[in-house]
DNA sequence: TTGACAACATACCCGGCAGTATGTTCGCCT
DNA sequence: AGGCGAACATACTGCCGGGTATGTTGTCAA
């Protein structure tokens, strides 16, 4: 009756998966979103949801998992780049938040799930599950924190007195995006890029750099990394 | 058997449940959260909730409607002061930070409902419960929008293009404490400012005042505002 | 003193939802 | 051809939690 005949390129049913629960989980939270709502989403039922994950709570933390992977990925280039610090943090900053403006869903979701560490925990898989994540999240900030450091100490990036509260609410405006954008049917690139600039020359005037009266850094071709590895 | 003999004090009950509740709504959310559990973190029973809300949803808007009014209050002073936009905005931002850790528990309550955008609002009284806290939330953010664009247009902030982004950002710092502060053993009043402070300096270093080559505006005495109120 | 009402507690109802058990329909391998 | 398992759908269960109906106790006013 509700034959599926597709034969069409059809994304990954897993992925498709992924992304509607990120969307219902972001509009009503974890605890409000019913599997039948994901399910009803794809136009589907609790089977198929059932087929891939075995509890509910396994679904989230699949998407926090993508969500974690897609801020890492953002955010890579900068980390790696052979640029000062203040440069390599400005990139950082960008490819987070468009990460944030574009996988919004993923962001908010993976957000959720950080304040979740007050959970009875019930199964042990599930509270090393949360660990896991709560590392991850860590190594993560880490990044920013040593780059961050590494700017503080060469004078060229300014921070305050309890170092982790600077860090903090440098990371929180870089986290604002997820409150506010909204995508809009005028979404140019362009559009979407000069927002994200606005967000990041914020933040990094927070930490003393004034992007607006200077250059903008751009990523170097990967093969700079490669060949020049050893100049100091 | 459970009669309660204090003839103590007795904070008012209501006062008590609204506590209880913003603490219950803020470990767990609004929807992991039982009326059950609100009740039983006072010692009491749902009965109790029952006799002072109608419902669930009644008792989280009262919460929030409470949230609102502390970061009123807390940025009332700032925000009437007779100074210059910066100070003012400085003031603002100190008040508004240190509601945020000290009223933690609201104050994350009257941030998830403002999220809530999306629910079914089943009936109209909750519909407008909630167009009503969208409209104080405005006025709120509102105060801040004002003062900064005053500054802008005097040349003492500094905003970029999107003048909403820069705003967004800029709250979304101050913010923050809700995420990561939580009330520790070692709570001096002292200890408290100095993480206030160094949360609004990065703010406003973002708006390109540097607090830390500045001297810190204090809050004039209110008869100032009262005795010589036309100085243009 | 009584009765009316506030301020709860107790007991109960019922709908929604996580999880399960059981079909059903393909494609693929032999 | 036929059987087997992946990939779902359908039907069912059990419990949790919002809401209600009803009891219980103290207090105060007439």
């Amino acid at each position: 009756m509700t034959a599926n005949q597709n034969a069409e390129p059809q994304t990954d049913r897993l992925e498709e998966l992924l992304i509607a629960a990120a969307q219902c989980f972001q509009a009503r939270g974890y605890a409000a979103t019913s599997i039948d709502a994901v399910a009803r989403h794809m136009g589907a039922t609790k089977g198929r949801v059932y087929h891939y994950f075995p509890s509910k709570m396994d679904l989230f933390n699949a998407v926090r998992e993508r969500g974690m992977q897609i801020v890492f990925e953002a955010t890579e280039a900068g980390y790696c780049a052979n640029l000062a610090a203040a440069d390599r943090l400005t990139l950082m900053a960008l490819g987070h938040v468009g990460a944030m403006m574009r996988h919004r869903a993923f962001m908010q979701v993976h957000r959720e799930g950080l304040q979740m560490h007050r959970f009875g925990n019930a199964t042990p898989e599930q509270h090393d599950a949360m660990a896991r994540h709560i590392r991850q999240r860590d190594a993560y900030e880490r990044r920013f924190r040593d780059v961050l450091r590494l700017g503080a100490d060469n004078g060229v990036l300014r921070v305050g007195e309890p170092f982790a509260i600077t860090i903090q609410s440098f990371m929180s405006a870089l986290h604002s995006p997820v409150t506010w954008y909204s995508e809009r049917a005028d979404d140019t690139p362009e559009k979407l890029e000069q927002l994200a600039r606005e967000v990041v020359r914020f933040a990094m005037l927070g930490l003393g750099v004034d992007l607006a009266a200077r250059r903008w850094p751009e990523i170097p071709p990967l093969t700079d990394a490669l060949t020049d590895e050893g100049t100091p």
